[in-house]
DNA sequence: GTCTATATAATGATAGAC
DNA sequence: GTCTATCATTATATAGAC
């Protein structure tokens, strides 16, 4: 806003694809116009067609570099310091807001790059927490692959909702009160369960009547 | 398709408002054109925008419909036997596909009609565990008005989610199995919770230093 | 109440100069 | 590579007859 011609490193290609994701991420698809895309970037409607090909493929090429940056991401979590918390798998896309604007339109919207991050995010999550189960931070699970699918579904969950939850908690959204309140309640949880008798352990009993999963099955490619 | 014009108590009005539902509901407000909304609800499209006055008022309507039978099927279940399980909330607004697909696609464009839904849900869920803590079915909670909160989401992210789930489960959408081991997850995680030691309950108590909340707090409207 | 036009506006995409 | 037109389509919404 301070000024409409800036020193910018970026080629317009990169600018074009930066004012993409912004806008799809904030508007979503349909109402992110080209014309307000290319306003951002500073260059001719034309140009953004002419690069892209069509406004389909600018999202496509907004999905192909967003899930690159978070798999990125995950790859140096992974290589430094390695935390056996399920939730940690969640910093990882956090703090870029931007990227995770993005991502959560495009949950939003069911496209195939969401996908493609949940299931990345899910393995991810899955080996973060043998590795806890291994060293004693986590009760083993029948079933510790649908315990990760749940998850990751959960937490992508509060995130697409995390409107309403401020609202019915009566806090300001991404306020410190709303973040803490809102651990506090998934530690609860996480660390007590809900049910307080064996009722719901029969429940599961007679839903499980010969098979005994261990590890995991892991029979999706 | 079995037949153009068929015999339908409906009036005019009632039709369009069903079908932009229905319509609103698969293809969502943008993608729904008042064109196809005419056309499946047998009418002239000029004639939609003569009982609704614009598209945007005919969401209204139908937000204000949607809203109103959920109200009614909530009641009916309250003054009928009650069920304290904090997932029989969900049971009433199962089974009606096309008001579910309507408040599903609702709370991913964020219409103020599904914060109506979540706000009211969140206030039936937390009287049905304040009766479940009662009875001893469920474990008190520090708070469980954050509690109710929080389950809610969860529970509507698996719904908004379930494309996702049912892909990383390797099952069909809606198939009996990944209704089978999505319920199995939940129960085992409601249950027992995921973390085996003593350690988050550290992090609990340093989150939670003075206060003490234990009928959970209702400073909201 | 319901229809057949039609106005009006916005959008994705193209052509062709520079 | 980048721009200035401009096209073609599609959308909502309106006017006015029946």
């Amino acid at each position: 806003m301070c000024s409409v011609k800036r020193r910018d490193d970026r080629t317009a290609a990169a600018r074009i694809r930066d004012a993409a994701v912004e806008l799809f991420g904030r508007e979503g698809f349909h109402k992110a116009t080209v014309r307000d895309i290319a306003k951002d970037a500073g260059v001719s409607p034309a140009l953004v067609l002419h690069h892209y090909g069509s406004k389909s493929g600018l999202r496509d090429a907004c999905d192909e570099w967003v899930v690159e940056e978070f798999a990125r991401a995950r790859t140096e979590m992974v290589e430094s310091g390695t935390s056996t918390d399920p939730f940690a798998a969640m910093a990882l896309i956090q703090g870029e807001e931007v990227r995770m604007a993005y991502l959560l339109r495009s949950l939003r919207e069911g496209t195939p790059a969401a996908g493609r991050l949940f299931d990345g995010l899910v393995e991810h999550s899955l080996r973060m927490m043998e590795q806890g189960v291994r060293t004693g931070e986590l009760r083993p699970s029948r079933n510790l692959h649908d315990q990760a699918v749940l998850l990751v579904a959960w937490q992508f969950g509060g995130l697409l909702l995390q409107g309403d939850v401020a609202r019915a908690f009566g806090t300001e959204l991404n306020s410190r009160e709303m973040k803490e309140r809102y651990i506090r309640a998934v530690l609860e949880v996480m660390t007590h369960g809900v049910f307080s008798d064996s009722r719901y352990e029969d429940a599961w009993n007679e839903l499980e009547p010969t098979e005994s999963v261990s590890e995991g099955a892991m029979e999706h490619d």
